[in-house]
DNA sequence: ATCACGCGGGG
DNA sequence: GTGTACGCGTGAT
């Protein structure tokens, strides 16, 4: 059979001792989990001397793995490496430091990819694109049964190919909660939820209490007998509409964390997942991730701290940011007795529990697009996406590039060499002038349409193509103001020629979007516009972080070398012709007028 | 200066 | 889960 669906998300569980990788998808209403075991992890080993040596040391240690000779690219250069194909992504992790001590074996390469995130790639599976799938529909697979969960289950038979790529309609619901604590933070154990919000762009304005306004009449309370069935209301909201988007604000670390503790304790299942799963906590650092199986949880705070630059995060200073409207404000350590007190009060929070989750609504739909967009791009799942950081963002871009280029993506710097990375010195960043006092009037601005892209562009600067040695003609190199690097001129550098084509593809956008006369096209179009122009500002930030694996001090210091001499150029420039510089930033400055007699 | 530590958001 | 945030301000040394 075969049917389109929309891939949400995904994951890997373990079936028969094979790695088998799932699909979480939707058709319309409904749910769809695309099976596919035929993919199989693998890293590369860089040999010492000759890689029949190392093939035969590496199946005399290891059992049960595939070990061929390949050659990819290292850097640009051609080179031999060794595939070892593993059973299992556990059994890979566990035999890495074993393969990395062998006397062959000079390195290890892409040994610390999620395999789901290398499914994704080597697959051309892209998150939140439409999808044909055929394969054969099966009543269960693992404990999943289809019937029972209501779903479909279908075992992939073909690779998937793309159907649409710029969905926009998704179901999205926001929830905030609100508990009763009068002693201080809340407690999970004693503290009980007073209110759970929940809003959606599909129409829905309630609030699930176990109380109600003055005048129930005309009210959106949802009134409900106990905190257990509140509980299970906002459960079956959540089943019964189809959701593909939940928001929440800080719900990694408050909501949804609290309302598993509270579940638990009044013995409420929490099996929203498709495959019937409830709400899991997926470490990520020292942080949880909350992580619905088939329904995408975007934390919005931490979008919001990526989305833009404030001195603080609160919801209502973000949302003031947004739409310059001031929140109902009720103080957190207050609303227990606003709670108890009933009446006006009362009526206020219930009004403050609405605010909050329209406004967590609200946030959602204006930042989503612009996410959906990177998370097309970077090509990772939008739960993955939406907690990662901007370079993050980029390395995982740039590691699909390089797949789709034949290179091997290098290690992450770590260990000894980290520590001596860190002690280095900072790099110098952008050139300012700080600005003159006073009031200043018919100023002219002046500034670089994205100044470092077009540097690593134009200057070629990437660590696949620097030198160090000597060389021979120095007509062959980009050399870099103050620190002398030399970067060849051809062939173009891995992370120059991705820059310069996705430039390309944003430059191919505006030009559609000009000549679009739909408006939904149009913003559609300029968001993905931007998302490029994101991603493309980042890749300069790539090279300055010491744990990125693009990771280069020297291609970081010559791009803010160049920055500097291209700025102070322009800026003397600009004086020849009567101009004066009285500000100036990075990529651009303020300058103003004087008569050449003047001082 | 340098370092270790702890915080953010949420109620 | 082929894993272990991050960047900044504070107060102590």
């Amino acid at each position: 059979m075969e049917r389109n669906v929309v891939i949400l998300d995904v994951d890997y569980v373990t079936h028969d001792d094979k790695p088998v990788v799932r699909l979480f998808a939707k058709d319309g209403e409904d749910n769809v989990i695309l099976i596919d075991d035929s993919f199989q992890p693998y890293l590369y080993v860089l040999p010492v001397g000759f890689p029949e040596d190392c093939i035969n040391e590496i199946n005399e240690e290891l059992d049960d793995v595939i070990v061929e000779e390949v050659v990819k690219k290292d850097f640009q250069v051609e080179t031999d490496f060794i595939k070892v194909t593993f059973k299992h992504p556990q059994i890979l992790a566990k035999n890495r430091d074993l393969l990395r001590g062998l006397s062959e074996v000079a390195e290890i390469r892409e040994f610390d990819i999620p395999f789901y995130r290398r499914y994704l790639i080597n697959n051309n599976v892209v998150p939140m694109t439409e999808v044909k799938a055929v394969g054969q529909s099966i009543p269960s697979f693992g404990n999943l049964e289809a019937d029972e969960l209501g779903i479909e289950i279908i075992k992939l038979e073909e690779p998937l190919t793309l159907v649409k790529d710029n969905l926009q309609d998704f179901r999205i619901l926001s929830f905030d909660l609100e508990v009763r604590n009068p002693h201080g933070m809340p407690n999970s154990e004693e503290d009980e939820i007073i209110m759970i919000g929940v809003a959606s762009n599909f129409g829905l304005r309630q609030v699930i209490s176990t109380k109600n306004k003055t005048n129930p009449k005309e009210s959106f309370v949802c009134q409900v007998s106990s905190e257990k069935e509140m509980i299970e209301t906002f459960v079956d909201i959540i089943r019964d509409n189809n959701v593909d988007i939940i928001v929440g604000y800080n719900s990694d670390n408050f909501d949804f964390p609290y309302l598993k503790d509270r579940a638990r304790i009044l013995g409420v299942d929490l099996d929203i997942g498709m495959d019937g799963s409830s709400i899991k906590f997926i470490r990520r650092g020292y942080a949880n991730a909350a992580n619905i199986k088939g329904i995408i949880h975007v934390d919005l705070y931490l979008v919001m701290r990526r989305y833009m630059t404030l001195d603080r995060y609160t919801l209502e200073r973000v949302y003031l940011e947004l739409f310059g409207v001031e929140k109902i404000d009720v103080p957190g350590e207050r609303i227990w007795e606003f709670w108890d007190n009933g009446g006006e009060e009362l009526d206020n929070l219930f009004d403050y529990s609405l605010d909050d989750v329209v406004a967590t609504l609200e946030i959602a739909e204006q930042t989503l697009p612009l996410n959906l967009e990177l998370t097309r791009i970077v090509g990772q799942p939008l739960f993955d996406l939406s907690r990662m950081a901007t370079g993050q963002q980029a390395e995982w871009f740039l590691v699909k590039e390089a797949y789709w280029d034949d290179e091997v993506v290098p290690n992450k710097p770590g260990g000894a060499n980290f520590a001596v990375r860190q002690a280095e010195e900072d790099n110098e960043g952008g050139y300012v002038k700080e600005p003159e006092k006073g009031l200043h009037e018919n100023l002219v601005q002046f500034d670089f349409r994205s100044l470092y892209p077009s540097i690593i562009i134009s200057k070629n600067i990437s660590p696949d193509v620097i030198e160090f040695g000597e060389v021979e003609n120095i007509g062959d190199y980009n050399i870099a103001p103050e620190h002398d690097f030399k970067f060849k001129k051809e062939p173009k550098g891995f992370i120059p020629s991705v820059i310069a084509k996705i430039l390309n593809e944003r430059f191919k956008i505006k030009k559609q979007m000009k000549a679009s006369t739909d408006e939904t096209e149009k913003k559609s179009l300029d968001v993905q516009q931007q998302a490029i122009k994101r991603l493309a500002n980042t890749m300069y930030g790539i090279y300055g972080f010491p744990r990125f694996r693009w990771y280069s001090f020297e291609c970081a210091k010559a791009i803010t070398a160049w920055g500097r001499q291209y700025i102070k150029k322009s800026i003397k420039e600009a004086e020849n012709f009567g101009f004066y510089a009285i500000y100036a930033d990075t990529d651009g400055f303020y300058a103003k007028y004087k008569k050449s007699n003047e001082e």
